[in-house]
DNA sequence: AACACTATTGACCGCATGGTCAATAAAGAC
DNA sequence: GTCTTTATTGACCATGCGGTCAATAGTGTT
């Protein structure tokens, strides 16, 4: 590890001094995100979570009492951002199981994609067992809704006669699986291998869950 | 994180010194196992580490000069043990894809199930960014040979006109993402959460992935 | 301009824990 | 039994970082 030989040519810049007191929590937040992401809820140091904010590092605390009490409101903060955009898709449910799979699925590689969604993620697996009471909001909040709106999707269409019988939330871990483990993927082997691309994988998963991967028996 | 009141009614056994020199690194690698899997690599203390592994706090430095070199160790250790069962799946890639795939994924659900590969899977996704070079390892020994198997059964299957044209890469990953995602989600919701039942979970997913979720419309 | 109020600061503290090492005692040689 | 070797120990050190707080300086008020 390093250091910079400390070469004060230049002094960090001593900005003069600014009060604004409702702007600071979601420019810590926004910080706290950024250098969670990129180091891990244990190895950040508030220090440079200040720094990036662009603030002494007491003032994070006269925000967050504690760093535990930051990672929550990190979390919040990610996920109410979220839950928006979830709402906006609980509609529909009844279109024909062949429409709303594609749908869902490029709305998913879309998010994916896009947001902070992946870092956070990463955060809430390498955390859920220091912060058991995150992982329980973030169930409820988010992948026992998604898992539920599918779930009751998938239901209606089988008594509509669209889809097979069967487990309905196992069929919910068949569409959306893919599109978590290639975010994870993504997350993890960032720097290390070819990525997949999300709105391909999507499209093609898609039509593979609708459809199949055999082709019918030509001989 | 309040102390027991620390009464020492009776002392911790004193149990007299021992000399092993060769059994020490994998006891104290298994007590690293299983203490990361349970608190994580950043909040992890090398002296509970030492204490379940029967062993003083220095021996473990004896073998291990630093705690990355235990982390490191520690996840040499579960991949080798998981090595020597892929290769005995490398067999057989030429079977019709509608046994490989069943077969692959009840393959993956056993492993998942028992073994400790999932908590290592959390490790590796928690540190992948302190860790990148383990990322890689784990990635070019494991994950690229899996990926690469699977796709080249695929591309086999597609040559011999069994399944659809397609990205044979993303193939593999709508087959094995509902098993990695349902692996971690064992992981990160085992308290919060209805886990999936996973010798199912394959069953039904095989099933979906090769006929498809739409039954032949009988209108 | 003087003042009051308080957001902001950064030097400071204490503790937890990774890491060291001189002392200790098992195990074997004789 | 005595001696040698060295695996093992646990008290100890050093450091990094979460968290505190008296001092400081914006900002609005008069």
């Amino acid at each position: 590890m390093a250091k910079t030989p400390h070469s004060n040519a230049e002094k960090p810049k001593a900005r003069p001094r600014q009060r604004r007191k409702d702007a600071r929590p979601s420019e810590i937040i926004e910080a706290a995100i950024a250098i969670f992401a990129e180091r891990g809820f244990g190895a950040a140091r508030l220090e440079d979570v200040a720094r990036r904010a662009g603030v002494a590092k007491g003032t994070v605390f006269v925000y967050f009492p504690t760093k535990d009490d930051l990672f929550r409101a990190v979390a919040q903060t990610v996920l109410t951002s979220h839950l928006e955009r979830l709402h906006g898709a609980a509609a529909d449910l009844d279109r024909p199981i062949a429409e709303l799979v594609p749908m869902f699925l490029a709305q998913a590689a879309a998010v994916i994609g896009e947001g902070r969604l992946p870092a956070m993620m990463r955060l809430l697996v390498a955390e859920s067992r220091q912060f058991p009471d995150l992982a329980r909001v973030w169930h409820d909040e988010v992948v026992s809704k998604v898992l539920g709106m599918l779930t009751l999707a998938i239901e209606r269409a089988q008594a509509r006669g669209e889809i097979r019988p069967g487990n309905a939330r196992l069929y919910a871990f068949s569409i959306m699986g893919p599109m978590l483990a290639s975010a994870l993927f993504r997350e993890v082997f960032r720097d290390t291998a070819p990525l997949p691309d999300l709105p391909e994988l999507a499209e093609q998963h898609a039509r593979t869950i609708l459809d199949g991967l055999l082709l019918p028996d030509a001989s």
